[in-house]
DNA sequence: TGAGGAAGTAAGCGATCGTTAACTTAAAGG
DNA sequence: CCTTTAAGTTAACGATCGCTTACTTCCTCA
């Protein structure tokens, strides 16, 4: 009872504001499943959460998400994706500016990931913890994507360090690259800017070490 | 039908080695289910693993697992809490040794973590990828062991750098480690001794860089 | 204004999962 | 040799989950 009072409000609101109940907003509701199944997904996990779960921390039903998504696996999918695509963006802008010293180069490309990697924390916690769970069709091109950006740092650390193994290159691209992603995983007290110079230096350091 | 051909056989054959049916060895299948779940963890996560996988992968059937442990909870514990100890007896013994030179001090423990995790990176990986399906009981004592061995090196850092900002050394441990995290997930075509060199003498410029 | 589509709900289906129960078998011990 | 016990088995139960169906409601616009 007393269960839809202001209907005549949800009229008087405009285009997206409706009452309690019935159809609501367009693709604003997308979103808000997205950001909802990417907390979810990072604390409890893709196989520990359900589309119930998702639902609720949307504010909707669990099956309304199949008016959005094909299924659970895309939310999970689709979550992840937009994420990559902001760091492929940054990636390719931070890269665009050639014929730099390849030191400046790096350090310039380590900063923008750690940025990048500190806006997204929950998309790229989600990955590494969840990307095992995605459908091959998924996942395939999102670890593409990975590796050719890895293959960027190495292509700089190798033009710093001509002498250096490639294969030892790469292996020290993977550990650079989780330090990066520690940051997303456990949370830390220090401020913004003081967080990203740390972490700038300290990466660029390792990746450059003993060619000064 | 055929099914109990060599019943005269598991009596020859000592203590250990019985027929194709019925009870079988001690504490020998306990290791075995550990092995398999872990394994399993890894590749398919908790909730992605069930009870039946990991006995089908250990050689018996799924129920079978409840007469060595108290459910699967506890089975993803005590897969985990094996590596754990390796972990703190080598840090322990790799720190015994006093009145070192903290620089030399903190590039052994480094060596010796690198070492410990190469050699349990199974573990390892499950315990990041899927401690947050731990119930509390279990997760609190493995955190607070990792936190007390991050402490260790942090110490160390504070011993070399006098004028470091402590919390900045503490975001600065989490990310090292997490580089020799990187190991554990991702395979390198590197050799042993190379990539143990490797990721030491990274690991250790990282945390020292700044205060040659 | 009223027809249609978009977005939501409740109910339920089939499959799977963790766990328990009841029973069977092999090794051990007096 | 007979009893006990540890370690398996199969069967089944209750819960949960992903997803579908059928229905409802609100917004849009011709």
């Amino acid at each position: 009872m007393a269960k839809r009072v202001n209907q005549a409000e949800s009229v008087a609101a405009g285009s997206n504001r409706p009452g309690p109940s019935g159809p609501r907003r367009g693709p604003a509701r997308r979103r808000e499943i997205l950001d909802a199944a990417l907390r979810l997904f990072r604390e409890r996990g893709f196989h520990g959460t359900s589309i119930d779960d998702i639902g609720a921390t949307a504010g909707v039903t669990g099956p309304a998400l199949y008016r959005h998504f094909s299924g659970k696996g895309e939310v999970l999918a689709e979550a992840i994706r937009e994420g990559s695509r902001r760091i492929a963006a940054a990636t390719r802008s931070a890269v665009t500016d050639e014929a730099l010293d390849p030191r400046e180069a790096l350090e310039r490309l380590v900063r923008s990931y750690v940025d990048v990697a500190l806006d997204n924390a929950d998309t790229y916690a989600a990955y590494v913890l969840e990307a095992r769970h995605l459908a091959d069709e998924f996942r395939r091109p999102l670890r593409r994507s990975e590796l050719r950006h890895r293959e960027e740092w190495r292509r700089l650390v190798l033009a710093v360090h001509p002498d250096m193994d490639p294969e030892q290159a790469r292996t020290l691209v993977t550990m650079a690259v989780f330090a990066v992603t520690s940051l997303c995983m456990e949370p830390s007290r220090l401020d913004r800017e003081v967080l990203v110079e740390l972490a700038t230096s300290r990466v660029t350091a390792m990746l450059l070490t003993g060619a000064n």
